[in-house]
DNA sequence: GTCTATACTGAGATAGAC
DNA sequence: GTCTATCTCAGTATAGAC
C-alpha cells in the first residue's frame, strides 16, 4: 500500500470523523495530509468512494469480533439455541465499543446511514456477519415469522444506529451521558423485551388495563 | 406570504423529495419554480434554511394530529393511564402517514434525524408534542424509572426514523414492500415488548464500575 | 506505476442596479 | 422585491513529469 495513499486515508476519517463529510473538501484533506489534489482521485476514483474504504477498513474489526464471539457462542452452546440477550450481546457490543474508542468516527457513520451512501457499504460488511446473525436469531425465536424476523432486525438496527449516532444527550428527557456497558446493557434489555413481543394481532378496539 | 417565496418552497419540497437535498440545486429549483436565482437567497438566506424552513412546514401537521389524538385518547380514558399501544400509535401514526403520502419527504426528514439539522427541528417542532408524549407515558409506566424511560424513548425513536428514512427493502432478510398500517402494528408489537421489558439487572461478567 | 500542475464545469453566495 | 452579473470554491478530469 502506498504511503500517500495511507496518509489520505488517515486524514480523510480524522476530518470526517470531525466535521462531517460534506463540508469537508478534497482540498482540505490533501493540503492537511502533505499530498496533491490529484492523488485522490488517483488513488480512489472520488470523493465517495474515499468515503467507502474508509469506513471499510473501520468496520472490518467490528465485524470479525462480532463473527468470533458468534463462533464462541455456538461452540459453547452445543445443539442449543442461543440465549436472545447473548446474541443481541454479540452483534451490539463490538459497535459500541468502537464507538466508545472513537466517539466522532461512531457519529459519522450513524450519519451516513441515512444517507444512501452507507446502503452498500452496510450490505457489503454486514451482509456475511448479518446472515450468520440470523441464522441464529431463527433458531433462538423459532415460532418467529420470517417476515416479522426482518422486521424486528431492522428495528434493532434502527435503535442501535441512532443511538451511536445522536449525541445521549437526546431530545427526549434527560438522559445524561452513561457508560457503554450500562447503554449497552439498556438496550439488550429494551430489544429483548422487543423480540420477544408476541406479534400484533391488533384488531383497533378499546382495552385498559 | 410572497408568491415567490411559496413557488420557492413548493417546487423545493417536490425537488428534494424526488431527488434527496444535495443532489437538487438552487439552479435546479429556481428554473423549475420560474423565478430568481437569487431569489432564494433573498426569502431563505441559504440552500439550508430553505430546507429548514420546508421541513418545518411539513413537521407542523404532524405534530398537531400527534396532539390531538394523545388529547382524545386522554378524554376518553378518564382518570386511568392510556394503554402503551395507544399511546405508541398516537405518536407514529401521523409520521407513518405523512410517510404514506410522500415517501420521498418522509427518507429525507429520517435523514436529517442524523443531522445537526434537525435537532433544532426536533426541538422545536416535536419539542412540544415530546413532552406530552413523555408525561403519559409516566403514566401509563409508573415503574419504569426516569432515565430508563429516557432511553427507551430514545431507542424508540431510532426504530422509528430508521424505518422510515431507510427503504424497506432493508439490508437484512428480505422485508419487501408493506402497507404502511401493517408496518405500524410490526413496530407497535416491537416497541411495546421493548417498553414492557424488565430493566436489565443482568450481571453476566460484572467487571468496570 | 505514482505523483504533480493545472484546467473545466457547476455549485452556493453576493453586490448593486432597477 | 427582484434581477443581472460576478465571486469563490467545490469535485472532477487530464497531460505529462518522475
Amino acid at each position: 500500500m502506498s504511503e500517500t495513499r495511507l496518509k489520505i486515508l488517515d486524514t480523510a476519517e480524522r476530518l470526517f470523523s470531525e466535521q462531517g463529510y460534506a463540508p469537508v473538501s478534497l482540498r482540505h484533506i490533501t493540503a492537511a495530509a502533505g499530498v496533491n489534489l490529484a492523488a485522490i482521485h488517483y488513488h480512489f476514483g472520488s470523493k465517495e468512494e474515499l468515503l467507502y474504504e474508509l469506513v471499510m477498513r473501520k468496520a472490518a474489526p467490528v465485524n470479525e469480533e462480532r463473527l468470533a464471539t458468534l463462533q464462541r457462542l455456538r461452540e459453547a452452546a452445543g445443539a442449543n439455541p442461543l440465549a436472545l440477550e447473548d446474541l443481541l450481546e454479540a452483534f451490539l457490543l463490538p459497535a459500541i465499543h468502537t464507538a466508545e474508542n472513537s466517539p466522532a468516527f461512531a457519529k459519522l457513520m450513524g450519519r451516513l446511514y441515512g444517507e444512501g451512501l452507507m446502503q452498500e457499504v452496510a450490505r457489503k460488511h454486514f451482509g456475511p456477519a448479518a446472515e450468520r446473525f440470523l441464522a441464529e436469531m431463527r433458531r433462538t425465536l423459532p415460532d418467529l415469522a420470517e417476515d416479522e424476523l426482518s422486521w424486528r432486525l431492522h428495528f434493532m438496527l434502527g435503535a442501535m444506529a441512532y443511538t451511536l449516532a445522536i449525541s445521549p444527550l437526546g431530545l427526549l428527557g434527560r438522559t445524561g451521558p452513561e457508560s457503554p456497558s450500562r447503554v449497552a446493557r439498556r438496550i439488550v434489555a429494551f430489544l429483548s423485551g422487543g423480540f420477544r413481543a408476541p406479534v400484533a394481532a391488533r384488531e383497533k378496539v378499546e382495552v385498559s388495563e
